[in-house]
DNA sequence: ATATCTATCTTAACACTGTTCAGATTGAGC
DNA sequence: GCTCAATCTGAACAGTGTTAAGATAGATAT
């Protein structure tokens, strides 16, 4: 078995608040994030194995579960960051964005260009069996990502909240199925640039088919 | 381990054309196939295991490997009958009703009724990682729930084919996204028949925002 | 400075999994 | 009857997640 490179020397002054290197391995939560992010990008969400983070880590399978229980918990600590990203990239579309409708476009596309950048984390996001679903900071980031539908499409309707739920149900949904049927390939392939181009043009379509500009009818 | 009862007794006649119980076991491939439906059923799609199956049909772990090579073929099989009875749900829905846009609603809600009365399978008919996903029986089986969406919305849209593709995807982004994040327990608990009713009131409104009846403005 | 404490990590084991391969079994056809 | 090919078993292999006991080492107290 390999050994890792021992810790870099201490610094000689003693009362440093934050050492570089901390504990035994020091940021092995980090690390193990970060490994199993790298396993997701590369391989998608179902070669995932707990051992594998580790070996990447470069510990043992037995040194996850001291900081995350079990690779639920890992996996669940992905998924908050993943969700984390998702919320900002949403808010960051829609403030580009001026009238309402270019904005709500604008959301369906990040979200879509979200899945389809990071498959991987994305499926293992909406994997609710291999998480610890009832994670308290799980449920509020999945209900922070959700929100920023909600932000949008509430100038939309100008209604009552209901509306605005409804409203924001329909976009999520909608994003959300293409997304995932893209994904499983139900759209043609998804595999090279050319293929995501096309499908993110569809997607245009099927936004302006659902939420066509002001005046339009169908 | 359980021997299983032996075999009924063959009929005297000998030239039976299709004998009742076949080969050694007779009815290896349905009973697997039932097997893996039963466990999906009970335990959702993280649950299957080819060794459970195998064991629920009374047969060693290696023999399911001679009638569908492994477990992805035994998989593909159940997710090809699964897709056989969505499109035949799709269309019973559509065959209900007289105007096109209750046809439209009426093919939603199977969708996900569909959906939340078999989510081991219907989480396994779009795991295409599990599947053999090139499999062209499968493929077509696929397509053929999709085109249930294409038929009805043709209608709808009156215009050229690319209108009528733009609208199906939209339609089956929506209706897929919605059951994919019911499934997830995004729009509250599905686990009781009261959830999952609240679940179909609110795809109802849904369908009803984003397919509006004739007139109808928002 | 030394001893103790406690978080961290390793080692080894356990019960699983899917798959492969050699061989046994058994229905079908000559 | 005999042969043949399809079917199934048994055993093995490499891999998985998880657990328990012990080693290690940073932090803390004396």
């Amino acid at each position: 078995m390999k050994k890792r490179a021992p810790a870099a020397k201490r610094s000689t002054a003693p009362t440093r608040p934050k050492p570089e290197v901390g504990y035994h391995h020091g940021e092995l939560q980090e690390a193990l994030i970060a490994a199993s992010e790298a396993i997701l990008a590369e391989q998608g969400a179902e070669a995932f194995t707990l051992r594998e983070a580790a070996r990447r880590a470069g510990v043992s399978p037995a040194a996850p579960s001291h900081h995350f229980g079990n690779a639920q918990g890992l996996l669940t600590e992905v998924a908050i960051r993943g969700y984390d990203a998702l919320a900002g990239a949403l808010r960051e579309a829609a403030s580009g964005k001026q009238g309402t409708r270019d904005k709500l476009r604008a959301q369906g596309l990040a979200y879509v260009d979200y899945a389809l950048r990071h498959p991987g984390r994305f499926q293992m996001m909406f994997a609710n069996k291999r998480l610890v679903a009832d994670d308290a900071r799980l449920k509020q980031a999945s209900r922070a990502a959700g929100h920023a539908f909600e932000v949008v499409v509430a100038e939309l309707t100008g209604g009552t909240a209901k509306d605005a739920k409804t409203a924001a149900a329909a976009a999520w949904s909608t994003v959300h199925g293409f997304a995932k049927l893209a994904l499983e390939e139900k759209f043609g392939s998804v595999n090279n640039e050319a293929g995501r181009r096309e499908i993110m043009m569809t997607l245009d379509q099927v936004l302006n088919y659902l939420w066509p500009a002001s005046g339009t009818r169908r």
